[in-house]
DNA sequence: ACTGCTCAGTTGACAGCGTTAGGTTAACGC
DNA sequence: GCGTTAACCTAACGCTGTCAACTGAGCAGT
């Protein structure tokens, strides 16, 4: 089979295809800078064309509307999350480990505000934003499978106070104490109503605050 | 100057004055029905005015734009939420006021969920949502100086750790743990991705987490 | 070499959006 | 009555996301 069909079997065909994802890879990338740049509403399927010499109608031979080419994006943005935290996974203790993800996850989200924003500050709509493309607890692809699965790992090792038990509820409440910074961070930033710390050191303390007050006993 | 104008001096130009609060406060409760029944975006001017039989361009007698007569709506819900949170002022120990605080403010944000979504989870777009219109520090109106104000007070009395020295960091902290949870769940609540456990629950156990994580010695 | 098909991309349009210039009309002070 | 004010309407503007219909290049089969 291989044999058969050496190094460009259908050498035409092939090519017409690897030029449809050239583009499709160019629409993509134009998108996210203008996304970052101006916010995803305020972007436009037009200036999104413009930016790279195409007609509007052109990017719906790729996307079927503008949700789905955000969804796209997503889908790489939470490959990439997973994979960043799943690079911290090697770290024996559950509790060390949850606070590397902490400050990792929270980098993530200071460094990408437009992606953190559509991955977990905008309704998913109607399409559950994630299911038809990442595989569920494989720690690759499902940066909350592996917070859920590194609980339930603490939860047996006896390491939380017994009103714990539920490893997504603890799961939760860890994920969205650090969600809440980021958020309002990115949301809140620039109102001068509300005197900023600098968020970084907030984080970590935030991390430390929540295993010192969720874990057995505390030194 | 009383007595020179007594009861209902003009009587007619009154009228006209309460007539227009009158349309003016349909308008804001026909808003305030269309945002929380199909959200702020998929809400547009002409349902708006269609609701109480009216043009479009009636609104923007009214208001500047869409996004002025959204800001009034923000505007109320901030003094609501504020009033809600000092009717439980009176409490004396600080840590124990931040706790009923905290719960205080979960339960609003998960009652209102539209308003929640654009006071705490949208850009403040240009214009800060509230510099113009809250009193800042007047508890009956500014819920986050309210906060700040006990931590300091739980500061000033050595309740917390040492490496809390910031009052604004720490109210930060705090209040975003929250945030995180409620933003989550208003925005994330239909995802099948994640199995919720019952919020107002977690709600509890991470005011306990982040209290027992910051108090100076715990019991 | 001709025919016919596929399909990435374009043209031109649609309905709906927020918003505005200008007109109407009722109620006001004089 | 008269002129003024202002709440409200009519009609439109430019913009958006989206789509039906078309174009034209490159392919397979004969």
């Amino acid at each position: 089979m291989c044999a058969l069909t050496p190094p460009a079997p259908a050498g035409s065909v092939a090519r017409r295809i690897r030029q449809k994802e050239a583009t499709r890879d160019r629409i993509l990338d134009a998108a996210r800078e203008l996304f970052v740049e101006n916010g995803v509403e305020a972007t436009t399927m037009r200036a999104i064309a413009a930016r790279i010499d195409y007609t509007p109608t052109a990017i719906y031979h790729h996307f079927r509307d503008k949700e789905a080419l955000i969804e796209e994006l997503c889908y790489l943005d939470f490959r990439a999350l997973a994979s960043a935290l799943v690079q911290i996974g090697e770290i024996p203790d559950p509790l060390e480990r949850i606070r590397r993800m902490g400050l990792a996850y929270a980098e993530f989200g200071f460094n990408n505000p437009s992606q953190y924003k559509f991955m977990f500050m905008t309704q998913s709509s109607h399409v559950p934003l994630e299911k038809a493309r990442v595989e569920k607890n494989n720690p690759e692809q499902d940066a909350y499978g592996f917070l859920v699965q590194t609980v339930e790992e603490g939860l047996k090792k006896g390491l939380f106070r017994p009103e714990f038990q539920d490893e997504h509820q603890l799961a939760q409440l860890l994920w969205s104490g650090l969600h809440g910074l980021i958020s309002l961070h990115i949301a809140k930033a620039d109102d001068p109503w509300i005197e900023w710390s600098d968020p970084r050191a907030t984080i970590k303390l935030a991390v430390d605050v929540m295993l010192r007050g969720s874990r057995r006993q505390g030194p």
